[in-house]
Formats: structure tokens, C-alpha cells, sequence
RNA sequence: GUGGUUGUAGUUCAGUUGGUUAGAACGCCUGAUUGUGGUUCAGGAGGUCGUGGGUUCAAAUCCCAUCUUCCACCCCA
């Protein structure tokens, strides 16, 4: 048989344990904070039937949805023909389920099938795993973490603001102070394209404009152009294009411009009871910036919309987004929900640390201290000298078979291991043990109880 | 889905216009040192040159296909 290399899918990763304990870092730090919030959490399966799943993210985003294929016999179900009419009818018979693409959709199939046993509003997390058939490239995976915190049933502003709140404390956290939270309003896009004249192109509007800063001013009216936007249309945008300044400014510059979209009106009205909230909380720096040209993708987003990014970072896509979406269960017949949430990416958030250098040094994760093993009856005496230093709570690890102690000490070494514990036949007989410093190289014969008092220092 | 890019030892990489037995560093193993590590010294193992096909007397090197890596576009965390 052909031995052959392995290797994993395109996209995905292998997190070894000195980048588990760093993403670790980050995860739990989300966490801590999402249930200080009062969100709790919840897990939905990797696998969900395909209808729950396709026309959620648009027609982009059924292209990059992973089907899982039937088990057993898939072609039962199909015959000659349904080749010849094409990879898409195909696929709707042998396959009926796929892996989640996000953790929102998920979320709104769990309120609709449990409405009658959630409490309104009800606050949730979720850190899972998705998964995007998508081209991999900088920042961006196969399979990638996302933990997301929404709220349904509810319409307060607070909830926003609270989202805010909870970017600055986590990004705190975790020692990265320099980044943006662009806020935006997708009313305020509905409005402007009315106000264009351009009723119902909301969505190659939001594209377009979202791509302002990255092809400039030119390409975007190129592409309007291209989408069927007519000239005066493209005219009348000429007065948002000017809008500028610090975000009262703008939000002051938006209310005269606005002043006859009643949807303008109230989109601008969100921004700005969001921003009052967060005074009222007392934020110092909370690191909000409005930006018009912000629109985010998604199609079920209907308020307030947002995206951190982090600044002075070679990666340039956001790291958290989120937003509110008026809707989202409809589709699954529950009407009248309204729910807004937000999603870090651990994955970028992790690719930003790294870079910047802003992991913590130690993570106090490795073993504390090393018992060597010099024979049958020193493994025997360490058995029990284990059992007293983990009752403490002190990381700690035998090293399995009676090798060269240059061979023990280097495993110490490599896994950073600050002490080693000798227990040999004069040990035993003093009943009392040498802990050596690794560091330092210093020695000591010293009792239990001394040891555990070292370790725990 | 479109365009480009990458692949040689466990790892990072050299390898001349195609020409003997494909190299280095680090890592690994053994010994100097049978109860004391990092340093040093001596020695050793380790390769179907991504895979398949083609051109040639001769291919890591040239051509085609395929997979893989990374980057950009579309879109997105």
C-alpha cells in the first residue's frame, strides 16, 4: 500500500497547544464578557437541514454553503435526467443538509422552533465553529470561529449601545486599544436611495458605497453607472459624498439632507439615542466612528449596522461586525421579532494580536514542575508525592519511563517547565526531595510541605 | 467563480544555460557525561525534489494536467 502524506482541507487549520492557549486567552475573555452582559449561552449543530439554510445570505452566499451529501445510497432519489437539468437541481436531490454559514440563522430557527419556552427578550451567545466554501485567502478561513451575541424581542437602543460597550471591554481585555467601531444606519442608506430617485436598488447602493475608502469615489460612481443607476441619481449623491467631519458633524450635516425621508429621520434618530446611551453609561473612549459608507453584506440587516477594525494592522477586513435586523425569524413564520447582534472574529482577532505582538507573555498553562524518574522505586514514590502537590492544585507531571535524566530535564526544558523534582533513593531515606530551579539552576533539599509552598508562590 | 503565485530532509530554505552520488542551517538520534538540563565537541539517521503524464542520451530544472500554498478580485468574520 502507498504510504501518502496527510494533509487537511484548503482553509482550515490545525491549533497547536502553544496557539490553543492563545485563542483560549481570547475566547474566554468573550465569554466572560458576554455573560457579564447576561447573555446566556447556547449550541446549535454543525449540520443543519439545507431549507433552514439556503436563500439566508443571498445568492452568493447558497454558493457558499457546504452541502453534506445524502447518506447511503444518495442516487435513490435521482435518475439520468436530473444530471441534464443542471449541478443546482441536482444537488437539491442528494443533498439535504449542509454545515452552518453563520451562528444568526441557527439562532433564528432555535427562538422560532422554542418561542413557547423562551422568555422575551431573551439574550444569547453561541462560540462555534462555521463554515464558508469560499476561496481562502488573508484572513480569511474555510472553517473559522464566530461568537455571537444577540437579542430578540426587543427594540431598545440599549441593546446597541450595550454591543458597544461590550466591543471596548473586550478589546481592552485583550490589550488592543487601537481600533474603530463604524456605526451606520441602514435606514439612512434606504433613504438616500430614495432620495436619488432610486427606489428598491438599496442593495447595489449598500455594495457599492461600502467600497468608498478601498476604490475611491471615481470607481463607486463606475459601478452605480454599471447597475442601472442614471445620471441624476448619481448627481443628487454628490451632496453625501461632502459630508465630513467628526460624527456629530456628520450626524448634524445627515439631518439637514434627510430632513424629508420620514425612514431618514428615524434611522438617524437610532444612531444618535445609541450614541446618548453610551454617554449615559459613562464610556470614556468608546471608540465609535459614524461612517456613512459603512453597509456590511448581509441581507437581513435593517437598523443600526457596525464593524471594528483594528487600526495600524496589515489586515484590513473587520473584526467584529453586527447589527440589527427587524425580521430575521419571519422566514420561519415567527413575525414581529426584532433582534440585534454582533459576532467576533476570533480567527482575525487572533492574526491582529499576533502581529501586533499582543499576547501576554504566559499563560501559566504549563506543568509547574517535572518529578523525574530515576527507577521502580523512585516512579512509586512519585505517584504519591503527585497526588499531594495536585490536591494544591499544582500543575504537575511525572515523566513516564525510567530514561536518562539528561533526557527527562531536556523534556523540561522544551515545555518551559520551571522546576524538576528529584525523588531517588537518598531522598527517599531523608524523606525529603531536591527542587531544582531550571531557571536558575539553585537546588534544595526540601520537605512537602516547603515544596508545595515554592510551587504556589 | 476569475486572475496570479507557491511546492526540494521534521522545519526554514539553497540548488548555475537540463549533465556524476540533490546540499546548508536549525531540529532529531548516539556518544564524550549510568543522579543534574540549556553550552560545547565528535559521530549518525533522515529525500519517489507535491502527484501523474510528456520532451530528451540525460529532468529538481523544460512542457501539459492535477492537487496544494499564499495573494488579489467578487463577497465576507
Amino acid at each position: 500500500m502507498k504510504i501518502e502524506k496527510p494533509t487537511i482541507p484548503k482553509g482550515t487549520r490545525d491549533f497547536g497547544p502553544d496557539i490553543m492557549l492563545r485563542r483560549q486567552f481570547i475566547l474566554n475573555t468573550i465569554r466572560t464578557v458576554f455573560e457579564k452582559f447576561a447573555y446566556q449561552p447556547l449550541e446549535t449543530p454543525a449540520i443543519e437541514n439545507l431549507s433552514v439554510l439556503t436563500g439566508k445570505y443571498g445568492s452568493e452566499g447558497d454558493q457558499l454553503l457546504y452541502k453534506v451529501l445524502n447518506s447511503g445510497d444518495f442516487l435513490s432519489k435521482t435518475d439520468g435526467s436530473d444530471i441534464e437539468k443542471g449541478y443546482k437541481h441536482l444537488t437539491s436531490k442528494i443533498s439535504e443538509k449542509g454545515l452552518r454559514y453563520d451562528l444568526t440563522v441557527p439562532f433564528a430557527r432555535y427562538v422560532v422552533m422554542n418561542q413557547h419556552a423562551i422568555t422575551f427578550p431573551f439574550k444569547r451567545y453561541q462560540i462555534q465553529p462555521v463554515w464558508r466554501a469560499d476561496r481562502p485567502q488573508k484572513g480569511r478561513y474555510r472553517e473559522f470561529y464566530q461568537c455571537d451575541a444577540d437579542v430578540v424581542g426587543t427594540n431598545s437602543l440599549v441593546c446597541e449601545a450595550e454591543i458597544i460597550l461590550m466591543i471596548n471591554e473586550v478589546m481592552s481585555h485583550l490589550g488592543l486599544m487601537d481600533f474603530t467601531i463604524n456605526i451606520n444606519n441602514r435606514k439612512i442608506l434606504t433613504a438616500i436611495t430614495d432620495l436619488i430617485g432610486e427606489h428598491g436598488k438599496e442593495a447595489a447602493f449598500c455594495v457599492a458605497i461600502d467600497k468608498l475608502d478601498k476604490i475611491g469615489r471615481e470607481n463607486v460612481i463606475k459601478e452605480l453607472s454599471n447597475n442601472g443607476f442614471s445620471q441624476n441619481a448619481i448627481s443628487n449623491l454628490n451632496p453625501f459624498f461632502e459630508i465630513s467631519g467628526t460624527t456629530e458633524e456628520k450626524i448634524t450635516q445627515l439631518e439637514t439632507h434627510l430632513k424629508n425621508s420620514e425612514v431618514g429621520k428615524i434611522g438617524l434618530n437610532e444612531v444618535k439615542q445609541t450614541i446618548e446611551y453610551l454617554k449615559d453609561f459613562g464610556l470614556e473612549k468608546d471608540h465609535v466612528e459614524f461612517d456613512l459608507t459603512l453597509a456590511r453584506g448581509l441581507s437581513y440587516y435593517t437598523g443600526i449596522i457596525l464593524e471594528v477594525k483594528a487600526n495600524n494592522s496589515s489586515l484590513k477586513s473587520s473584526i467584529t461586525g453586527g447589527g440589527r435586523y427587524d425580521n430575521l425569524t419571519g422566514v420561519f413564520g415567527l413575525e414581529g421579532v426584532s433582534g440585534v447582534g454582533f459576532s467576533f472574529g476570533v480567527d482575525r482577532i487572533y492574526d491582529v494580536l499576533e502581529e501586533l505582538n499582543l499576547f501576554p507573555k504566559e499563560f501559566d498553562a504549563s506543568t509547574k514542575v517535572l518529578l523525574l524518574n530515576f527507577d521502580a522505586v523512585s516512579f512509586k514514590e512519585s505517584l504519591k508525592v503527585l497526588g499531594v502537590l495536585r490536591k494544591s492544585n499544582i500543575k504537575c507531571e511525572v515523566y513516564p519511563e525510567s530514561v536518562k535524566i539528561k533526557k527527562q530535564m531536556n523534556y523540561a526544558n522544551k515545555k518551559d517547565v520551571p522546576f524538576v523534582l528529584m525523588i531517588g533513593e537518598n531522598e527517599i531515606k531523608e524523606g525529603k526531595y531536591q527542587l531544582k530551579n531550571m531557571d536558575t539552576g539553585d537546588q534544595k533539599m526540601l520537605n512537602l510541605k516547603e515544596i508545595i509552598d515554592v510551587l504556589t508562590m
